[in-house]
DNA sequence: ATAGGGTTAG
């Protein structure tokens, strides 16, 4: 192939570097054809390079890019080696300006790796540079085996210490999947910059590890905002909100200014915890600063805004919002399901298709999520069979989840159960817990029995399965069979997790445990229970003593009841806020079907509106009725 | 020439 290559080019008659000059004597300008410059393909290039030769025209007028961006991926590479010989240029940097625009250019890392191995086979010299430019094709195409190459290359050019090249290999090794690589790479480090300490904290904490991210964090002299940001991010990814608000503030007192992705951040933080008050503080922050047509932060905005039960600022900011992307559409039409609002949540599904918007994985999960808390079994049915058929989306584990959870509560046992029994994933925890729900709305004990089977096995260590199932076992007045599920569960270690209640009332977060006698406002809140539920009981409150399944007096069970979180963190909001003020709280778990009630009599009496997110979904009571239309 | 961000079941 070369030598016929050879023979065939043209460069043979040339007798090379001593050409007349293209500019005669009476200083007319010579024109050269297009061709000279805006040749496509080797064959047009041999076409100009024939023009040049008979017209006298010197080769170093071609431009030489072209050249080699012409030949790069081709059998005419050493076709263009020798142009660039006969005009005596520096092939290496001719070739590296043609891997950097490769490098640039989206979807080009194949590319990129073909000319560099055409370079090694035609032996061109590899420089610094051209290791970096190939480091980034690595990145893209996770290409690890390529990435050892380049490694080996850098040490045996004496690379070692270049800190731009050192940081590129440690973070393609972490992002490739082999931490520890990188983590010896960065640990032989004879020195590092901060962009190698920001590598190894970014990409531990993706892998989960952020302690270790906090330790390198640490130990660092020198941060800058990117080091902060990626800190935070990583406490943000690995569930840890409280710590990531918390180093932002620390972030904020030394003075650094937060930008796009540092507000992302910690936005993702306060929809975690629902922490209102700050995430309205980051958005006004965010629109002085000018970030507001980022639609990431417009995005995670409009998160905040519904994690934190202001399902309308977040409309506001959507309808405000030019540029959807398919992450707003999917996180407003979720914001929709979770607030209980599953007929406009379907409308915007709707609306997004008619705008030419393709749904995703995600998206469907919204809507399956929006049809399976307000019961609406068709439709969902409808949408299941949808994705796959239309728009070619086959269903994950967590799409079988909604369907489950969806016929469960629809009480539909003997369709989840053939949905489970069929499903081509093998269901898991969330799948049988969520049977298993279903199971006590219609106090099927054999299948709950069954579900528990597997659950003992999947997600033996979890309480919510027991505590349901020994209350399925008392409200079948099957107390032997319910003390001994309590029995196991003690027997395995297995703690229940206590009731939690969260109220923020001017930026300060009071937390009410179930059965807490302990608050320093604990009399003044029983005493104005007491008040409360005089007028309850006028309104037709009656306790719901049957969810206490303590072998206990009557009046003791009351007792219970009226000690859940909930109620003790909103008797305390109507002390400590003004009247009308809309009332907000947090519970680690499902709300309690007393309190549930309850709050729907008492938003009557003091004309209020409580928000209340529990661990699934939101509960708006107004005006004696919530939002969940009591189907949840 | 090297580091970063949004939606996800019970």
């Amino acid at each position: 192939m070369l030598n016929s290559l050879s023979l065939a080019s043209p460069l043979h008659h040339l007798p090379s570097k001593k050409l007349k000059p293209s500019i005669d004597t009476n200083n007319k300008v010579q024109t050269t054809p297009s061709i000279v410059h805006h040749f496509t393909s080797p064959f047009e290039l041999k076409q100009a390079i024939a023009f040049l030769i008979k017209t006298n025209i010197p080769l170093s007028l071609l431009p030489l890019p072209r050249i080699a961006s012409v030949c790069a991926l081709t059998p005419y590479f050493p076709f263009a080696q020798q142009i660039f010989d006969s005009v005596n240029e520096q092939e290496l940097s001719v070739w590296n300006s043609c891997l950097r625009k490769f490098a640039e250019t989206p979807c080009s890392a194949a590319d990129v790796m073909f000319l560099f191995q055409q370079m090694r086979s035609y032996n061109v010299g590899v420089d610094c540079f051209t290791c970096s430019f190939v480091l980034k094709a690595c990145v893209e195409l996770r290409d690890v085996s390529c990435a050892r190459i380049v490694h080996a290359l850098i040490e045996k050019l004496g690379y070692q210490s270049n800190l731009v090249l050192v940081n590129a290999l440690i973070h393609l090794y972490a992002i490739c999947g082999v931490m520890g690589d990188a983590v010896l790479l960065f640990d032989k480090m004879p020195q590092r910059d901060v962009v190698s300490w920001n590598v190894m904290i970014t990409q531990l904490a993706k892998e989960g590890d952020v302690d270790e991210a906090f330790e390198l964090f640490g130990r660092m002299k020198e941060r800058n905002l990117r080091s902060w940001t990626a800190m935070i991010t990583g406490l943000v990814h690995c569930g840890k909100a409280k710590e990531a608000v918390r180093l932002f503030v620390e972030m904020e007192e030394t003075g650094l200014k937060a930008n796009e992705v540092t507000v992302v951040a910690v936005l993702a933080a306060c929809a975690d915890l629902g922490a209102l008050e700050l995430g309205r503080r980051i958005h006004e922050y965010s629109d002085e600063s000018g970030f507001k047509r980022n639609v990431h932060v417009c995005n995670t905005l409009i998160d905040m805004y519904i994690k934190s039960g202001c399902l309308e600022a977040a409309k506001v900011l959507f309808e405000e919002l030019k540029d959807r992307t398919i992450v707003s559409w999917s996180a407003m039409i979720q914001g929709l399901a979770i607030h209980g609002q599953a007929d406009e949540a379907l409308e915007l599904f709707n609306e997004m298709i008619r705008m030419g918007v393709k749904p995703n994985e995600v998206t469907f999960l919204g809507i399956l999520h929006a049809c399976s808390h307000m019961g609406m079994i068709k439709e969902g049915r409808e949408f299941f069979a949808s994705m796959s058929r239309d728009y070619n989306i086959s269903p994950q584990i967590e799409h079988y989840g909604c369907m489950v959870d969806l016929l469960s509560r629809a009480g539909l046992l003997q369709d989840a159960y053939e949905l489970i029994t069929r499903m081509p994933i093998k269901p898991n925890a969330v799948i049988w817990g969520s049977f298993l729900g279903g199971c006590r709305i219609r106090k099927d004990v054999e299948m709950a029995e069954e579900a528990m089977r597997h659950l003992g096995v999947l997600d033996p260590l979890n309480d919510g399965y027991y505590i349901i199932m020994s209350n399925i076992y008392a409200e079948a007045k099957r107390w032997e069979d319910a003390a001994r599920v309590r029995k196991l569960m003690k027997d395995r270690g297995v703690k229940k997790t206590p009731g939690l209640s969260t109220i923020t009332i001017a930026q300060a977060t009071h937390e009410f445990v179930a059965g807490d006698d302990n608050h320093p406002q604990a009399d003044k809140i029983f005493k104005r229970w007491d008040k409360l539920l005089e007028q309850m009981r006028s309104k037709g409150y009656v306790p719901n003593t049957s969810l206490v399944v303590l072998d206990i007096e009557e009046n003791e069970k009351e007792r219970y009841l009226y000690r859940h979180s909930e109620k003790l963190a909103l008797v305390f909001g109507l002390m400590n806020t003004k009247a009308g003020e809309t009332i907000r709280i947090m519970k680690n778990l499902r709300v309690c079907e007393d309190c549930h009630a309850a709050f729907k009599v008492i938003s009557e009496i003091v004309k209020r509106e409580i928000v209340v997110r529990d661990r699934n979904r939101f509960h708006c009571f107004k005006d004696g009725f919530c939002s969940c239309k009591d189907y949840w």
